[in-house]
DNA sequence: AAATTCTTGTCAATCAATTGACACAGGCCG
DNA sequence: CGGCCTGTGTCAATTGATTGACAAGAATTT
């Protein structure tokens, strides 16, 4: 029964994939070959095909990739036909945000409560949500059989928030905190280290500009992972 | 004159050994080995070796690395002795928010200006900086030597402002928007997808989740990359 | 209905990243 | 000051990811 361990460069790409196949759809688009997906993609149609092919062939010689039934089943691997409660821990500007950001609700990651160790913000409403105090946090995780928590809080407090959350069952962390998260393995963690990408930005400005100087090419798509 | 293009995936580790050479620091200690550092990171020696080797080398056998230079050469190397001067692009909770964190400026990224489309917003002071129309965007960049964009606008007019940022000058955009810019390779793009990361997390909640069923190991320590 | 075209799934080859091993430089102790 | 020990820098081996090639299945055309 042993799952032969699929990589997280695979992993990463799926979301691509299916933001890629959801405009396909949108446009009445029904079929599309490998190598039309990666035209448009900017990757390899071997790629994808490989990456694919790591959970099933949803393909069909001859013929391409039905879009809307691979849609779907992108869906089924990342775990998005089934809703996700969460809750948001620290009320800051950026723990704001997310509950107000729609595209999350959307996609079923529903945002159930709101934390903060600040009484001052306590019972202020969120987008509809009411900011609770930290110590209801554990209850609450146990009552309303949250998933996910998401983590917007200074790394001062990050760590022991996180080992509260593990000690409650929580399945998976968000962490936007500053700090690597030492929970159980069982636990899942997804780091948003923002300082980190804007760092890895400026590194690459300046080696473009020095490149660019000593006479690098240049040429005219940019492209991402 | 050829430098023998350095790997994203080194790059992306540098921002960690500077978080951690800076926790060493503040806690004044002096020196580290890679094996030292190697555990504490949760990581090999090798690793660190080899990435630092990637840059010079900025060890010393039979001492190990000195704290306080290793930190200050990582500093450099990710350009962040220099100041960069940004922008935000949509003034929405997201903008809002990063505006707001002030741990960007300390180091050493600048924000100068905010632009939203709704007039209702311009005006509008956040953190000390007004909101601006969009219109006034182009002018601004120029005039005031702007490095990076920071797109928090939806997906449907970032690529036309990316354009335009493109236009103007630009040398690299912090791209929150959900969907991949088209612009010219000379501009740096780094991309926060924040749904992406989420359905990573969710796949891997999914999955560990069928792998624990079936039996899977677990261990005592979380670790991210 | 046969021929042709298209395009997948998969295997092999290549390319990239990580880990392991070790010679040797330099610190440290007696 | 000499010998021992530590730990880097680097090369080689391994592991992992990406790309290329092609046989075979299915659609489409004639």
């Amino acid at each position: 029964m042993e799952e032969k361990e699929i990589s997280q460069a695979v992993i990463g790409r799926l979301p691509r994939y299916l933001r890629y196949l959801g405009e396909l759809k949108d446009e009445g688009i029904e079929r599309v070959s490998s190598q039309e997906l990666s035209d448009i993609m900017q990757t390899t149609a071997s790629q994808i095909r490989q990456d694919l092919n790591t959970f099933g062939g949803f393909g069909q010689q001859g013929y391409g990739y039905n879009v809307g039934y691979l849609y779907d089943e992108i869906r089924k691997i990342l775990g998005l036909d089934r809703e996700h409660r969460l809750i948001i821990v620290g009320a800051g500007h950026l723990g704001q945000a997310l509950v107000n950001y729609t595209n999350f609700e959307r996609r079923g990651f529903l945002f159930r409560g709101i934390f903060d160790c600040d009484p001052g913000i306590c019972g202020k409403m969120i987008h509809g949500i009411e900011v609770r105090p930290m110590e209801e946090m554990d209850g609450f995780v146990r009552e309303n059989d949250i998933d996910i928590a998401v983590l917007t809080i200074p790394k001062t407090s990050a760590v022991e928030v996180a080992k509260k959350l593990a000690d409650c069952g929580i399945k998976g962390i968000w962490n936007f905190a500053h700090v690597d998260l030492p929970v159980p393995k069982q636990i899942q963690v997804e780091n948003v280290h923002l300082s980190d990408s804007l760092m890895k930005l400026s590194y690459n400005l300046s080696s473009s500009q020095a490149e660019g100087a000593a006479g690098g090419k240049v040429d005219g798509n940019g492209q991402n992972r």
